[in-house]
RNA sequence: GGGCGGCUAGCUCAGUUGGUUAGAGCAUCUGGUUUACAUCCAGAGGGUCGGGGGUUCGAGCCCCUCGCCGCCCACCA
């Protein structure tokens, strides 16, 4: 065997063992149930990263913590299935397409055709699909890539239209027209969750519409201290203020509050709007807030959401003025027709300045709806067709599973935000107009005539240039494939029937898309005797349909196959709290709602990763922090005992060099240790029962260990990752680098043949328990050591990572092998502290006397006397009865030490650290003694702690005592 | 407007049902080439636990209140 290098190269190491890990087929459960069909399941799903990303920070935190459960709970026998697989991000995907496009200067989208498109952003996938997931390799991520999805696959598309064709046959997926936010520069319909409200500085006007044919009213103009109006004058108009003066052109009405004086007389007479010239009504609704603005409020149905429920209310006409790229379209009066909105806004203003109309205008800030992802184009509430979830039947078992604590949240109080959302539930628009995605499984035909009543044609508005994706009114038919609509839409029309891409020629007309809604009118005859069209819809599905399907359709569903009975319900869901609402909700719903069980029991919440100013990361900051540097400079493993050790139950993380940094430090340590044992022949000898060690330095550290691995044991199963890291930490470098390895130098030293073999089998027997409590966070360092240390004895076969989690039997702890070398732990302290205060050279050797000790004092002193000399840099021990002169001295148990440092003291100095000590005592021994003397407290306080406090004055006594005797002593010395 | 989280050493954070003298890492200071490790060792200093009030024999922890920071949701004619 080698000696092992002064240091860890992870960059030598990391490739190579992650290859020996996948080439063993350990990520699989498949090899552990090969050896024990009845190992019980663990299973997590990957929340599937976008599939041409690139791994950043948050990923990292997020897989570590995965990758750590998943190495434990193969330690500990279960068949670990850690799914891995991407997500093919519709919008984030598609853009990224279309801004290469643009910057290649060729033809865009719509020019190129969906099927050259889509062929495309194919061609991307395959180009940067792999990106990720190798980089979730070099982190060391044992997913089984077996196993790997991708949300567009076949087997996951068909899960998909399955999924849409059945909630459609349970009526809870349906085709409406309502408002929707509507993305302008992408066109096609966002959900409320991707939109953010941003604060911005803008204008408030005040417009006046004209009463028709000259009405007027009185209107107050001053009041007094009680708000009752002193003064009136007389209007012939009314006045409403907006923020957006262009909707104007699309207002259906003026409304007021029912119980609002000042326009009482005017509710029902109309207005004239202005550059428009149509009269529209003055209505009551309570929606009008008389304390807000002028009391009055335009109403514009197909441009604001609370609009559009107004406009419900009251039978009003939705008029929308935009077209799909937010310009105004041919309703508006012909100047404004083809400006773009921000234009036609100034226009409008300057325009109804220039008729006396503008009232006044204050500057007012106002949250503007933008795309989350740009931050930059203004999202417009826009009136469409388009599918909805009726996610509030959906909700309902959601809701209760957490309720219930089917599933758990943790940390627990992320129960609030998810139940807070589907509480307040919307319906969920799931189709978007885009060509990446799963195209939805919907065909539309020409509707026959008998089945149009007349209560269908109010929706149908001539000139709506909203028409996106189908005509207002046709016949749909969802299935699964093209032959299953087909055969529908035969049944149906009663003749033959073909699909066609072509949507004019589907309804027989060859006319613009802003005239098909007049296609419900037409008799199918016009389709040709000799057979109907039907066409296929041409949007896609929210990307968040497919993972909503996550837990499940990687499993294998709808089959029914081996994996989905064994792994579903999945144990645990990391992922981190942006996405509770968009994924975790929804993998609730469809869960329940497909497998009739939830899709995890357990949701753990990781932290959001900040930048170590607190800031969080962004490009345009430019405070990103790349992982794969971090694994560059340190190695994969100093990261993720960062991310891991740093994972408690704040909701933020700030990540700094320094501190992974230190964390590799802390890997060199342990290799070194490695490389102290290896030095001093440590092994395993054949045969070797840790529990028949009779060293107290053995029996100790024996404990110790135990005591570690239940910790991280117990820790790693609560999810406290932060715990499991810090008792690691501790461990190693504490107790065994600092304590049990300085200790065992003078045995492995000395002469004692026996206690130095059994202390090299107990050290070797330690060091090789350590580097399997250490594996899942540290996978790397601890496999390259188990294979450096092979020789350190006996062990199982094969790779670290495959090797049972240690289970220590409770005799392991041994509370006199505890004592014995905490005595010798504190006296070695007490030693090196007095030494450091008293500037007692490190080469000077001092003797050290025990005053008063008793008969196991000395044993101690007999046993560890060649560890005391090494530890404490001391040349002698002896008893006496009297302290010595010259000495500094400090209680040491039930015995005072004194160190004989004479050349090296300085008796003022001494006396006064004497004192200092002395005041402690006493301080302590008199609060105690207060508590002790509080009938209160003695009346109520349980037993335990009284005894406790009076062990503690005993203490504080002795303790004082000793000291006193020692401060005489030295005075007499004088 | 509603909600969530945070405020503990210079910095970043632990502190599990209330119970020894509130801990760690980093930073700082002092001293060290002890044959695993200077990516190291030994020692030290440093905290009125955001303010106020309450409950309790006892509060960093529970309750009320105020303040500041961060985030989420909603609304804003």
């Amino acid at each position: 065997m080698p000696m092992l290098e002064k240091t860890f190269d992870p960059k030598a190491v990391e490739p190579r063992l992650y290859a020996a890990w996948e080439a063993s087929g350990g990520f699989s459960p498949d090899k552990t149930l090969a050896r024990n069909p009845d190992a019980e399941p663990f299973c997590m799903v990957i929340p599937p990263p976008n599939v041409t990303g690139s791994l950043h920070v948050g990923h990292a935190l997020n897989d570590t913590l995965q990758d750590v459960l998943a190495r434990f709970y193969r330690m500990r026998g279960r068949a670990v299935l850690w799914l891995p697989g991407t997500d093919h991000a519709g919008i984030a995907t598609q853009m990224v397409v279309e801004r290469q496009l643009a910057e290649e200067g060729n033809i865009r989208r719509r020019e190129m055709g969906r099927e050259a498109f889509v062929e495309r952003v194919w061609a991307w996938k395959a180009e940067s699909g792999g990106n990720i997931t190798r980089q979730m390799r070099r982190l060391g991520c044992s997913c089984d890539w077996q196993r790997e999805r991708f949300t567009l696959d076949d087997g996951l598309s068909a899960a998909v239209r399955k999924v849409f064709v059945k909630l459609h046959k349970d009526g809870l997926i349906y085709r409406d027209k309502r408002l929707v936010n509507w993305h302008p520069e992408l066109q096609t319909a966002i959900s409320d969750l991707e939109v953010e409200n941003v604060e911005t500085k803008g204008s408030m006007w005040r417009f006046r519409y004209p009463m028709e044919a000259g009405l007027t009213y009185q209107h107050p103009v001053a009041f007094d201290d009680e708000g009752k109006p002193t003064e009136w004058e007389t209007r012939d108009y009314i006045v409403v203020a907006t923020t957006r003066p262009e909707t104007m052109l699309g207002d259906a009405a003026v409304a007021v509050h029912p119980g609002d004086e000042r326009y009482a007389g005017l509710v029902g007479k109309s207005v004239v709007l202005p550059l428009v010239g149509r009269l529209i009504p003055i209505i009551a609704d309570d929606y009008a807030d008389p304390s807000k603005g002028t009391g009055a409020v335009k109403i514009t149905p197909a441009h604001d959401f609370n609009d559009f429920q107004v406009g419900k209310r009251h039978g009003l006409p939705a008029t929308n003025i935009f077209t799909p790229d937010a310009k105004l379209n041919d309703v508006v009066p012909e100047i404004y027709r083809g400006l773009d909105r921000f234009v036609a806004r100034k226009r409008v203003v300057a325009d109804l300045e220039a008729l006396g109309l503008l009232d006044g205008v204050d500057p007012h800030s106002l949250a503007v709806p933008m795309d989350e992802k740009s931050k930059s184009v203004v999202i417009e509430p826009y009136l469409t067709d388009q599918w909805y979830v009726d996610a509030a039947v959906l909700t309902k078992p959601a809701l209760k599973a957490v309720q219930d604590g089917k599933t758990t949240f943790e940390p627990k109080h992320w129960d609030k935000t998810y139940y807070h959302w589907l509480e307040n539930i919307e319906p969920w628009c799931i189709s978007r107009q885009l060509w990446w995605g799963h195209r939805i499984p919907a065909w539309y035909g020409p509707v026959k005539k008998e089945d149009i009543s007349s209560s269908d044609l109010r929706n149908v508005v001539v000139g709506n240039n909203s028409f996106v994706s189908g005509p207002d009114e046709s016949k749909i038919f969802v299935a699964e494939t093209e032959d299953d609509a087909l055969k529908m839409a035969a049944e149906y029309y009663g003749r033959p029937v073909g699909a066609t891409s072509d949507r004019a020629k589907a309804f027989g007309l060859d006319i613009p898309a802003s005239e098909a809604a007049k296609a419900i009118f037409i008799d199918i005859k016009r389709s040709g005797d000799e057979g109907v069209l039907i066409y296929r819809d041409e949007d896609v599905l929210d990307t968040w349909f497919s993972s909503a399907l996550w837990p499940f359709s990687t499993l294998g569903w709808p089959e029914s196959t081996a994996d989905l009975k064994r792994f579903y319900p999945t144990n645990v869901l990391i992922t981190s709290f942006d996405i509770i609402f968009f994924w975790v909700a929804r993998m609730m719903m469809m869960g329940l709602h497909f497998m009739d069980d939830v899709p995890f029991d357990k949701v753990f919440i990781n932290a959001l990763v900040l930048d170590d100013k607190g800031q969080k990361m962004s490009k345009t900051k430019g405070n990103v922090i790349d992982p794969l540097e971090l694994v560059d400079e340190y190695g994969a493993d100093a990261l993720r005992f960062t991310l891991t050790a740093m994972s408690g139950p704040a909701r933020n993380i700030r990540l700094s060099k320094q501190r992974v940094e230190g964390y590799r430090n802390f890997g060199t340590k342990l290799w070194n240790a490695a490389r102290f044992c290896q030095m001093n022949e440590c092994v395993v000898a054949e045969g070797f029962d840790p529990g028949a060690v009779k060293g107290p330095l053995n029996r100790w550290l024996r404990g110790e260990l135990a005591k570690t691995s239940e910790t991280v044991t117990g820790a790693l199963e609560r999810f406290a990752f932060d715990e499991a890291a810090a008792a690691l930490y501790r461990f190693i470098w504490n107790t065994f680098c600092d304590w049990h390895l300085e200790l065992a130098k003078p045995i492995l030293n000395g002469d004692d043949e026996t206690a130095k073999a059994e202390t090299r089998c107990t050290t070797a027997w330690a060091l090789d328990q350590t580097l399997k409590l250490l594996h899942p966070v540290a996978p790397f360092i601890t496999e390259e050591l188990w294979a450096a240390t092979a020789e350190f004895g006996p062990r199982p076969e094969g790779l670290l990572m495959g090797v049972a989690w240690p289970q220590f039997p409770a005799e392991y702890l041994d509370l006199e092998a505890e004592a014995d070398i905490g005595w010798l732990v504190d006296l070695v302290s007490e030693v090196r502290s007095i030494r450091s205060e008293m500037n007692v050279p490190p080469s000077a050797r001092p003797p050290l006397t025990l005053v008063g000790a008793s008969d196991a004092t000395r044993q101690r002193v007999a046993r560890h006397r060649a560890s005391l000399f090494a530890l404490g840099r001391l040349d002698a021990v002896s008893f006496a009865d009297a302290i010595p002169s010259g000495a500094a001295s400090f209680p040491s148990g039930e015995a005072t030490a004194a160190l004989s440092i004479a050349g090296f003291i300085d008796v003022a100095a001494e006396k006064a650290r004497l004192k200092k000590a002395i005041g402690v005592a006493i301080s302590d021994a008199d609060r105690v003694n207060k508590k002790l003397g509080n009938a209160d407290f003695m009346a109520r306080a349980p037993e335990a702690v009284v005894a406790e406090n009076r062990e503690k004055l005993a203490e504080a006594e002795t303790t004082k005592a000793k000291l006193q005797a020692a401060f005489v002593r030295l005075e007499s010395l004088d």
